[in-house]
DNA sequence: ACTCTTCGCGGAAACGTTTCGACGTATCGA
DNA sequence: TCGATACGTCGAAACGTTTCCGCGAAGAGT
């Protein structure tokens, strides 16, 4: 039932083999044959065998993504990156296969051992990653998304959520304010050593001690309960608290929703900077001033360095994107008292 | 490099048809030779080289799920079908190929013809769905989240959300509310003729008019702005209002805070019932009445079923989960007036 | 007119599995 | 004791591609 190359060949009049040459371009083909060979192609609706094809080639044309240990579905940010890349290895004629991270390090090692995929990309970094030494010891490329501690030669690629960090507390404390508190991930994204943050917290601290302000913060759950308690944790920590950093983007709802409850106003009473996706900052109410993440880009560039790395170019080992603020209604000067 | 079945048999002193047997477990064995072959397996590292096996076979053991057109990455719910139906394949050894619907219905000729997948889900079906006819057309079995208007033979699993809905009405309206308003999904969804979208609120609607009570209803940006537009439509429809279905998890939020910044109070002055993911619903404040959307049972349902169509056994044609109340703080009777 | 290159193509051997048929050797029933 | 069965294993032929090698014909150079 199934349409083979030989079928192909034997309508177009031709061997097997010059099916094949016209198929992958590797030789000169005479126009007139090619015409044929394409036609039969069309007509029959031919589509190579791709388990076939992969035995000779090297290469599968699949990339492999591992998806984060959560599987809460709820992080939109994950997504993104999947979509990014997804979309980037269409593009490229490539396959995604999906893994989860829970199956651990297993499943990594089954899929390309068993030449299923061309390579690898991993996300969620943690700062000390179980599965950096196997996906070093593969004989497939792989590069992460995040940066664990010891990099090294494997490439990867990350927005610089220190940076990022700084630049928030930056951008308040150039507005006036000396009291910013940060309401940062949940408490078992810090747990998990999850990179980005653990970087973006450690960013925001350094840089509020290193401009002598006190370092308050707190980890979020994202729902109304769980930013409440942190709010109030905050203002326990810090009573005069006058600008929130929130690197949380589920919980930013919540807490524009929270401050208006305890009337404060945004940004008179209390100046709010985010750290997230743009397109989640920028329709709340007041727009949400942002250290934009560039998921989009992360993971298309992502994809780009692994394809690079299958077609055999070197590939630079590391790159962090800058950060960049997008200046909205959320946050400015601190009240006079 | 890659360390082959004959490489496993030299190992072991045996014939590599044997050690394919041992694999397969398609002819008895004796433990003896058993044992060295799993020895050799072991020690070498070896796994099967999927394309290779694939050819002899005609099974890959990987199924493709083709993903909603909008990429926005923001529904959440189309997340968790993909996470249950990840981790119902992982359970049973098969591998997930991510498709998007953009590329249409080339992709999933595409994948298919060239046997990289031994099946098909399909998700976000539209009532009159151009996949539907390429599906029917592929010889290999698809199973689809949602129900198309021609569902004839292919084999579909869906939430009864027309039940649902009226489920919602009958709740406030048991509990004496007259004026019942449906905020619901984007209106781009019902642009696109999403199954669920229409269903739902078809469901609502009619058990309005049969009730005897005004039909209102609203679709709506899962943004600040969007949400107050639309509640505002609503009082404009019908000032009276006690009582708002919402089926829009990504606007919930919203609604509630929206609500709040109105002065109406939940569930005295409005009650809100909800139709979404149970864990979407009940961490908000108030904790919300909902009808829960079954994603994860859906998503292994409609694994479970392919998977039974792979195998070749029959499967029922059309699944309809039914709804089910979870009755919370966001609803109670109207305030008399 | 004759070699030399180039061009276009076909034949056949891979690639790494699975599986069909066949072949001993025990085991069993009579 | 003898055929028939069952068991355990092997050899070889598939499966659908890709690619190496080589061959004839056409064109170029002398």
């Amino acid at each position: 039932m199934p349409v083979r190359l030989v079928d192909v060949a034997r309508r177009a009049g031709v061997s097997p083999s010059t099916v094949s040459y016209v198929l992958s371009g590797n030789r000169p083909i005479s126009a007139e044959t090619r015409r044929r060979v394409e036609e039969s192609i069309a007509e029959l609706g031919f589509r190579p065998h791709a388990g076939a094809r992969s035995i000779r080639r090297q290469s599968t044309n699949v990339v492999a993504m591992v998806l984060p240990m959560l599987a809460d579905g709820q992080s939109s940010v994950q997504m993104q990156f999947v979509f990014a890349v997804l979309h980037a290895a269409r593009a490229q004629g490539f396959n995604l296969l999906l893994l989860t991270a829970e199956d651990g390090v297993a499943e990594i090692n089954n899929v390309v051992n068993s030449a299923m995929v061309d390579g690898v990309i991993v996300m969620e970094i943690q700062v000390n990653d179980p599965r950096v030494p196997v996906l070093r010891a593969l004989d497939r490329p792989a590069v992460l998304i995040g940066t664990p501690d010891d990099a090294e030669d494997l490439v990867h690629v990350d927005f610089d959520f220190a940076a990022a960090g700084a630049m928030c507390v930056q951008h308040l404390h150039d507005l006036g304010h000396r009291h910013i508190g940060m309401l940062a991930q949940p408490a078992d994204t810090f747990t998990r050593q999850a990179g980005f943050a653990l970087r973006a917290r450690d960013g925001v601290l350094q840089e509020l001690t290193e401009r002598g302000l006190k370092p308050t913060w707190i980890p979020a759950q994202p729902n109304p309960a769980g930013v409440a308690e942190a709010i109030e944790e905050l203002f326990g920590q810090d009573p005069e608290l006058s600008a929130l950093i929130v690197y949380n983007e589920l919980a930013l709802p919540f807490v524009l929703d929270r401050l208006r409850q305890l009337g404060r106003r945004v940004p008179g009473d209390m100046s709010v900077v985010a750290i997230c996706p743009d397109d989640q900052a920028q329709h709340l109410v007041p727009a949400v001033s942002d250290v934009a993440l560039p998921t989009t880009e992360l993971g298309r560039l992502a994809f780009e360095r692994l394809v690079g790395l299958i077609t055999g170019t070197d590939q630079p080992v590391s790159t962090l994107l800058e950060p960049h603020l997008n200046r909205r209604g959320s946050a400015g000067p601190p009240l006079r008292r």
